[in-house]
DNA sequence: TATGGTTGCACAATCGATTGTGCAGTCTCG
DNA sequence: CGAGACTGCACAATCGATTGTGCAACCATA
């Protein structure tokens, strides 16, 4: 039968009980034996505070204990499907280990990142889980150097010394080429997503490499697109359309990505996959119930945000950053339909 | 040039400037001119502060101001697209008035929901938006007796006095009726979601009402279902298909629910629309992508989202409790391919 | 009975920032 | 020249919890 938990302090809880508050506060923290408090007292105390229904201010033991239970998670789109998994893996984790969760949006902008980086760090946030915007790392390097457990996820940089978890995105961009190819496909799009970002450098770089190893090449107006959005995707498949009359496979860099080629073909009344194959990165729970069932480069989220939450709590429980810094996560080709023979 | 940011204090920096603390904070903060600061302490005061890299800590500025800058949230599943999109909506208004957000995740369970709101209150958060479980409200009932701004969504009671937006269940539901009826269906089996929440229970009713208004009926028999996920939809739909030969259309409560029933419409050869129409709640970015695009009865995740911002923030500012305590938002019929006319 | 060891708890400092009040020094004016 | 007003800042209390240390009261032992 709490009464309002609002304002009930350690010191009323100690009042009710006829003691102070340091005895108040030992009794209710199991520090009863080591301070000899007897057990009559903490009875007492017990009582007293559950009948209050006292709450410790959180915010008064994160001032004395330098702990303040805060986990700060940033993502550049929580509604994005891919960047909300992670969130709730985090957030999971963090919950069965009594921490709390910041969350904070960064709107694919590195501007808005750093702030939420700072405005956590005043909140003595214990440890970072970031999805970086991808562009600019100096400000997250000066927050590892400071011994904040900091862990990337997704969109990190190449060489470096920033803990990071990515997906193989070289490797399963090769994937994709040789499903392609194995297809007869000689002439193939690409629809990429945010050029300057890491992955898709590396999707790029994954792709055109297995395919000059097959004898094809990627030349520069085989690629369009400039974010990984549905927008980007339809403009760009548009283009590559209209301008390539001999292309026969698209290559999307993203689900939505795919999805805008998709409403490019059915307005060019180029069916796919017959006259038009398209195989995506990233997957979507949807893509199996769609027209025509997406073949897709599927990253393995769950190992990716768990892989994350492992590096993290482990510093946490440690106080060590872990011994390997860039963690890779492995990519499953999933066929559906959207993939088949090339027409010559 | 910020130096680590980590431990200067408020103290160092008044050193620094050789002042005392007192000084310094009414420096920074712009109370120079109430208290009389020159305008060359407060000069070196912020030189010295920008030179050490100072935060002041939240936590010390928290406890003292009793202004946690904190704004919680809580939802049953954050992965969920309409819970991610409700969160983000949240989280960008609360940024932009320079709050921070708390995020919880309750796991379609009131226990853990009560946990995270405990946890919330002991961080002295200054509002609260949930998007309850919806089957126990009255540990929300005495938070909001407490004065602190509070918001639900969705899954509300029905009369209460628990500030509240939702969409227009009842309405939507009878829509779906309405539209079913006008194609000649006669038979209709329901999909339900998790049968104690209120809006499964407004939509049953909607529907219902709207049949009977036309002088067919909805037995028991024609109901299905446990809660939204896509596992029981199936199995509900799986049930409905073999038991009711005459069915001759699904209302699904879900998404999720009508993606099971399309597999379970897949699994037995019953082809969509031709031999069995669906309508389903909720709506999806990739329901016009998919083998039969699905009508739908969409919610208005924006409009519920900004409502609740606007609620919260209103008290935020004024301290009072908003004037009407039920908000509802209208929701829109959006037909695709996945009904037609029943065959006879 | 004096000494020393326990037992059981209270006092007060501390975390970092904010704020009411007090106190020198300077200025002003009759 | 002295009283009062002003200027410019420091002192110390405060928010609520944790923790090192101190100190009575009690017990046992010699």
């Amino acid at each position: 039968m709490a009464a309002e938990s609002f304002s009930v302090t350690l010191q009323d809880v100690a009042s009710a009980a006829g003691v102070s508050t340091s005895t108040a506060s030992r009794a209710l923290n199991g520090r009863a034996d080591t301070y000899r408090i007897s057990p009559h007292t903490v009875e007492r105390v017990q009582q007293a505070a559950s009948k209050l229904g006292f709450q410790p201010s959180q915010t008064a033991r994160s001032l004395r204990l330098k702990r303040s239970g805060l986990i700060g998670v940033v993502v550049p789109d929580i509604a994005n499907p891919f960047f909300s998994a992670i969130t709730r893996i985090v957030t999971l984790a963090a919950e069965a280990e009594q921490y709390s969760v910041l969350i904070g949006d960064s709107r694919e902008a590195t501007e808005h990142e750093e702030r939420h980086l700072q405005q956590f760090l005043a909140r003595q946030v214990e440890a970072l889980v970031v999805c970086p915007v991808g562009i600019e790392f100096s400000h997250l390097e000066s927050i590892q150097r400071s011994g904040l457990p900091l862990v990337l996820v997704d969109r990190c940089p190449g060489p470096s010394s920033l803990v990071r978890v990515t997906s193989d995105h070289s490797g399963g961009a090769a994937q994709a080429a040789r499903l392609l190819i194995q297809q007869g496909h000689r002439h193939i799009g690409v629809l990429q997503g945010l050029p300057g970002t890491l992955p898709n450098q590396l999707r790029l770089e994954g792709f055109r490499q297995q395919l000059e190893q097959t004898g094809l090449s990627l030349p520069d107006e085989m690629i369009a697109g400039d974010n990984f959005t549905e927008t980007s995707g339809y403009q760009a498949a548009c283009r590559l359309l209209d301008e390539q009359p001999q292309l026969t496979a698209l290559f999307a860099f993203s689900t939505p990505n795919a999805f805008g080629a998709l409403r490019a073909a059915r307005e060019r009344n180029r069916s796919v996959p017959d006259e038009l194959s398209i195989i995506a990165f990233d997957d979507s729970p949807h893509a199996s119930f769609m027209a025509t069932p997406l073949t897709t480069i599927a990253q393995d989220i769950d190992a990716l945000g768990t892989r994350a939450v492992e590096l993290i709590m482990n510093q946490l429980k440690t106080g060590k950053p872990p011994g390997r810094t860039k963690h890779q996560i492995g990519v499953t080709a999933i066929q559906r339909a959207s993939v088949t023979k090339a027409k010559l």
